[in-house]
DNA sequence: TCCCAGGTACATT
DNA sequence: AATGTACATGGG
């Protein structure tokens, strides 16, 4: 179905951002994975996209999945042109919008991330999905691959070492065991953290193996949604490093610092800190 | 061959 | 509390 769409919407930015892993090119469009849901998305105009799904499917999930009903244009404007290297990385990023997606799904796609580039982490989330071979769709991706479902904790807790191997997640392996069994087994309940304060979620967070600050900010931002979360990772950084000596003005841009950090991560990346 | 990638756990000081 | 080091794998 054809969706009018007025705000800031750059799929291809959106693909690169880093926040998703499982948004990739597909033909002329592009191929969204969101734990068992899927779409085939493009745009066909300056403001129109095809969502290839029911009005249904689009009323109730990737309306919100793409958070459709927050201006990232409004947020966009709390810029201080002063701030130059920021308003540029935002020009830049313009595009760029938060996705809500899911807190096990990041949770493990986070834990995987550590000491790996984008094309790695892309590719073992993959191999993983795959090994579980849950497909959720008769169709293929323009490559002619599957179309695998993000593994549930009891699908990814009963692999075999083997399997799990396989997926070339190298020293991850038992992060990601441990909290396939962590979540399976109630001790991690990650849709009941939903309801804590940014300090108490933080704080659980850190508790689970292979989640520290960075990981855990991912998480809180990318998996729960709360824009005002800033993950440091070496990219960003270095931003503060070189652009930032004086220090970030997070007061100025609370509660959106996280949308902030996007802009800043995504413009450091391609530009190299030129 | 060396270096790096959306870091973290663990030991030592 | 602060600092140092090992860690699996793949690509440039």
């Amino acid at each position: 179905m054809k969706i009018k769409i007025d705000d800031d919407f750059d799929l291809e930015k959106i693909a690169d951002s880093g926040q998703c892993f499982r948004f990739n090119k597909s033909g002329d469009g592009y191929s969204v994975t969101a734990l068992d849901k899927h779409l085939f998305i493009k745009q066909i105009s300056d403001n129109e996209f095809d969502f290839d799904c029911s009005k249904k499917d689009y009323e109730e999930f990737w309306r919100s999945y793409f958070d459709l009903d927050v201006s990232y244009k409004k947020i966009r404007g709390m810029i201080d042109k002063n701030d130059e290297y920021l308003f540029e990385a935002a020009e830049y990023g313009k595009g760029i919008r938060i996705l809500k997606q899911d807190p096990w799904e990041m949770l493990i796609s986070f834990i995987i991330s550590q000491r790996k580039n984008i094309p790695a982490i892309k590719a073992s989330i993959e191999k993983l999905c795959a090994v579980v071979g849950r497909e959720i769709k008769t169709e293929k991706n323009a490559n002619g691959d599957n179309i695998y479902a993000f593994p549930k904790p009891g699908e990814m807790a009963k692999l075999s070492d083997k399997e799990l191997s396989s997926c070339g997640l190298g020293y991850r392996d038992k992060y990601v065991k441990k909290a396939a069994n962590d979540v399976l087994s109630g001790e991690a309940e990650l849709y009941k953290w939903q309801d804590l304060s940014d300090d108490d979620l933080m704080e659980r967070l850190l508790k689970l193996f292979g989640v520290g600050v960075k990981v855990a900010n991912c998480e809180i931002l990318f998996g729960y949604h709360r824009l005002d979360a800033f993950p440091k990772d070496v990219w960003i950084n270095r931003v503060l490093e070189l652009k930032y000596p004086e220090g970030f003005n997070f007061d100025k841009y609370k509660p959106y610092n996280g949308v902030m950090q996007q802009y800043l991560f995504f413009y450091s990346r391609s530009n190299g800190l030129a």
